[in-house]
DNA sequence: TTAGGGTTAG
């Protein structure tokens, strides 16, 4: 075949993935032996093994080819940065002096910095900065653009800017680079100016834009910008900004929202895409919606760890833990290799079946077969399994010999699990210890008043009372959502809707003598303020989950589940209420607090009153 | 022949 030719099918199988293809006429070359005389046909094969992922192919031919130039220097960094290996980019660009005599042009400058731009530290990054400013290549618009993302990168928004201004022609993608670094550093207000000002607005600033809002927390700001977004007509050509917007709806566990994502991605075709599926398997459970999570990850054509670990967590954070566990040994059978991740759902999942052995042998499995490092999150996780369980000195000498610094949640959870187990003589022991260290949040605070209070230690009962009235100012006010699918709500505690007052005041006051009958009696320890017995119980009586469940009774379909987010924890007596009600309701009432989901049915709770 | 921006699980 002539060489006009060959090369005209090599470029088609780049535009087609085609890597196969392109192994045949790698074979066709060789046997030929082209390869001795064309470097640029190496190139370009290089080009194609590296964009469909052969990289070991890529990397064999870049060692074996003769007469390398600038340009396979380029490609051989640009397939090394794709791959996510950005160490062996730096390393493999170290040696291109010594082996080919050859400086970086713009080029491989672009991809140079590219690979610093995956690397966390920035020292290596500034370096080749520097370089790149000496070189003859320093008004190169495209390598400058490549800093700007560098710099947005590493959460220097403010260095981005900087060298956005040197940049002659600015195109959409230093633009998007600059607007997605102010965003994710939760520069909301000057990520939005900046994109007020870019001219072309294409799918994917709107991305950068949407996704950095909603990786900072700002869901709602999020879904407003989609909406925009879909008013002004911007097709959707991929499906990037909708996993985002699925995990706002996860993040709001807004399960209306999230499914209006989910038909949106039914309509455009992308229910097949692996990322988009995962996104949404997530977004179900964190909506509560499990058997929804399930049929989707049930139906799905390729799982990746992603997709597995997504189901596990689900099923542990909603107290399904042996679900949980059966699925990591279909994962197993499957031949999906688990990864840090799935360790922390697997070792959540065991502290809610109490399954402590399986738990440690867990966690040990993790280290000694898949040669992994615990993190704190790893730690955490398996303090809590012990602590659960009743396991409390496990628990104690687990936190003094874990190779990170506990701080003053993982002292409380401990504290936590001592009340629990009624164990006072180390609660206090622990309180003490949290006492020294001078905790921080309030919700700590009422653990050590409590624990001082049931050991009758008066004297630091008002010690903390008082350190608490100091930072009593500084709490967040505690507000509860409903999602009723065609409306939702928010409640704030002793604030119901004008128009339905009446109607949950006496829904409310109905259950509380039907609670009382059952054996019901107030704990008024989670009442911060100084006041009698009656008035804290009245306190008690309006919480916002109180009234949002009395709204959801009063205004659901009969029968619904009732799901409600909550910002704060739940207090131990509204816990204690919730069961209550779902038991003389006959309705299950599901709970997503700070920590964790509280399915609540038939007067029990999932989290088996431990949270 | 080669370079730059936006997605999922804790």
């Amino acid at each position: 075949m002539e060489i006009g030719k060959l090369f005209y099918r090599l470029k088609q199988c780049i535009q087609l993935r085609a890597p196969l293809e392109g192994q045949k006429i790698h074979a066709h070359m060789l046997k030929t032996g082209i390869v001795s005389y064309l470097p640029s046909f190496c190139n370009v094969l290089m080009d194609l093994y590296g964009r469909c992922g052969y990289l070991e192919d890529a990397l064999k031919l870049f060692e074996e080819m003769p007469g390398r130039d600038l340009v396979s220097w380029a490609s051989i960094l640009t397939s090394l940065n794709q791959a996510n290996l950005p160490h062996r980019s730096i390393s493999i660009f170290s040696s291109m002096f010594s082996l080919d005599r050859l400086q970086p042009d713009h080029f491989v400058f672009a991809s140079l910095i590219k690979a610093c731009a995956l690397i966390s530290d920035d020292g290596l990054g500034r370096q080749v900065h520097c370089q790149f400013l000496k070189s003859t290549f320093s008004h190169d618009d495209v390598a400058k653009s490549s800093l700007v993302d560098m710099y947005a990168k590493h959460g220097l928004p403010e260095k981005a800017s900087l060298v956005f201004d040197t940049i002659v022609s600015k195109s959409t993608a230093c633009w998007t680079a600059l607007i997605s670094g102010y965003a994710r550093s939760g520069k909301k207000y000057e990520a939005i100016e900046m994109f007020k000002k870019l001219e072309k607005k294409n799918l994917e600033a709107w991305t950068a834009l949407i996704s950095g809002l909603v990786q900072t927390g700002n869901h709602a700001d999020a879904f407003q910008l989609f909406a925009e977004m879909r008013r002004e007509g911007v097709e959707i050509a991929d499906p990037y900004v909708l996993s985002s917007i699925s995990g706002a709806a996860a993040s709001l566990a807004a399960l209306g929202l999230g499914e209006q994502v989910h038909c949106l991605i039914l309509v455009l075709g992308y229910d097949s895409s692996l990322f988009l599926t995962n996104a949404l398997v997530d977004m179900y459970a964190k909506c509560s919606d499990l058997s929804a999570a399930k049929k989707i990850f049930d139906n799905m054509r390729k799982k990746d760890v992603v997709s597995w670990t997504s189901i596990i967590v689900g099923m542990a954070q909603h107290g399904r833990g042996s679900e949980a566990l059966s699925l990591y040994d279909e994962m197993i059978s499957a031949g999906v290799k688990p990864n840090e991740v799935t360790f922390i759902g697997l070792v959540y999942a065991c502290s809610h079946v109490g399954l402590v052995e399986r738990g440690r042998a867990l966690f040990e499995l993790m280290i000694k077969d898949y040669g992994m490092k615990p993190s704190l999150r790893h730690y955490t996780c398996l303090l809590d399994l012990y602590s659960r369980s009743g396991y409390l000195f496990e628990a104690e000498d687990l936190l003094k010999r874990m190779p990170f610094q506990p701080d003053e949640a993982v002292w409380a959870a401990l504290l936590s699990a001592c009340t629990q187990h009624r164990n006072t003589k180390m609660g206090v022991r622990i309180a003490n210890h949290i006492l020294s260290l001078g905790p921080k949040d309030p919700a700590t605070c009422i653990l050590l008043s409590n624990t001082y209070a049931g050991a009758g230690f008066w004297k630091n009962v008002s010690k903390v009372r008082k350190l608490m009235i100091q930072m009593g100012t500084k709490r967040e006010p505690g507000y509860s959502y409903i999602d009723l699918g065609k409306e939702s709500l928010v409640f704030y505690a002793g604030e119901s809707l004008e128009q339905m007052k009446d109607e949950i005041f006496d829904l409310l006051n109905e259950l509380d003598a039907e609670m009382r009958k059952r054996g019901y009696v107030p704990d008024t320890s989670f009442v911060l303020l100084d006041m009698n017995q009656h008035e804290k119980e009245r306190q008690l009586f309006w919480h916002s989950e109180r009234l949002a469940v009395a709204y959801g009774l009063l205004k659901s379909i009969p029968g619904a589940v009732i799901r409600i987010v909550k910002n704060l924890r739940v207090c131990g007596d509204c816990h204690t209420v919730l069961k209550f009600i779902s038991s003389i309701t006959n309705r299950e009432i599901v709970v997503r607090d700070l920590s964790r989901f509280h399915h609540f049915k038939n007067g029990n709770c999932s989290c088996r009153d431990f949270w």
